[in-house]
DNA sequence: GTATTAGGCCTACAATGCAGACGCCGCATG
DNA sequence: CATGCGGCGTCTGCATTGTAGGCCTAATAC
C-alpha cells in the first residue's frame, strides 16, 4: 500500500461523488460542492482534479449514452473505488486526530 | 472579509501550533505533526508553510533570546491570530458539511 | 440551417507542499 | 582558544495541486 495522499480539494470532490451516488457526473458534482462549501469552482478545475484522481485509481468513470434532451451529450459518471475510500478514511482520521481537543480553543474565538 | 483559503498542510500546521500553546516553535511543531498524523516533513517544508501563513496574517511570530544551552540559538515562537482561527473554523465547517452522512458509506468499505 | 443548451476536454498559470543544503550561534572539551 | 558538535532558523528550487477560461461537440428547438 503505497500511501496515497489526497489534497484538500480532491477530498472534497470524492465526498461529493459519494454523496451523489449514481448521479455523479461533473455538473452535479460541481453543484454539490457549491451548495455544501460555497466554493464555486470552474468546470475545468473539476475535470483536472477528477483526472488526477483517476490516475491515482481513486475513481473510475464510464460514459453514458447520449440522452434525448436539449444538449443531450453523453455524460461521464464517476465512482469512488475502494482505494479511494481508504484514502479518504485515512485523511479524515489524520485531521480528526489533530482537531481533537482543539475545538474548545476555537469557540473562545 | 476577503475569504482566506487554507491548504490542507497549512491547516495541520495551525492546529499543531494551537495544540502546543506557548511552546510552539518549529521543532516541536514538526514533532507534533509527526506524532499525530505520521507525516514526517522536512524542516524546510514547515518553515515555508509558516512563512506563508504569516503572509496571510494567520500567525504571528516572535524571536526568543538565545538560550544558555548547548546549541542554544534563539527560537521563533508562533501564535495563531484571530484571523487564523476564523479561517480554520471555516474550513472545518466546510469539510464537516460534506462528511456529514457519508461516514456510513465508508464503514461499508 | 442557425440558435441554444448541456457537457466534456485542453492549455496554461498560480498556489501549495516538500526537500536538501547552508550557516549561525552557543556550549563543550582539549 | 580552536575545534567540534548539536539545536535551529533560513534559502533555493522543484513537484504536486488548485483554478480559470476558452474550445469543441452533440443534441434539440425554431
Amino acid at each position: 500500500m503505497p500511501e496515497i495522499y489526497l489534497g484538500e480539494f480532491e477530498q472534497i470532490v470524492l465526498l461529493a461523488i459519494l454523496r451523489l451516488g449514481d448521479e455523479a457526473y461533473a455538473i452535479p458534482v460541481r453543484a454539490e460542492i457549491d451548495a455544501r462549501t460555497g466554493r464555486d469552482v470552474a468546470r475545468g478545475a473539476l475535470y483536472t482534479a477528477l483526472e488526477r484522481l483517476g490516475a491515482k485509481a481513486c475513481v473510475t468513470s464510464r460514459m453514458s449514452d447520449p440522452l434525448p434532451e436539449r444538449g443531450g451529450r453523453s455524460r461521464r459518471y464517476y465512482t469512488v473505488t475502494p482505494a479511494g475510500l481508504r484514502a479518504l478514511g485515512a485523511s479524515r482520521a489524520a485531521l480528526l486526530a489533530l482537531w481533537n481537543g482543539v475545538e474548545s480553543q476555537l469557540e473562545r474565538r
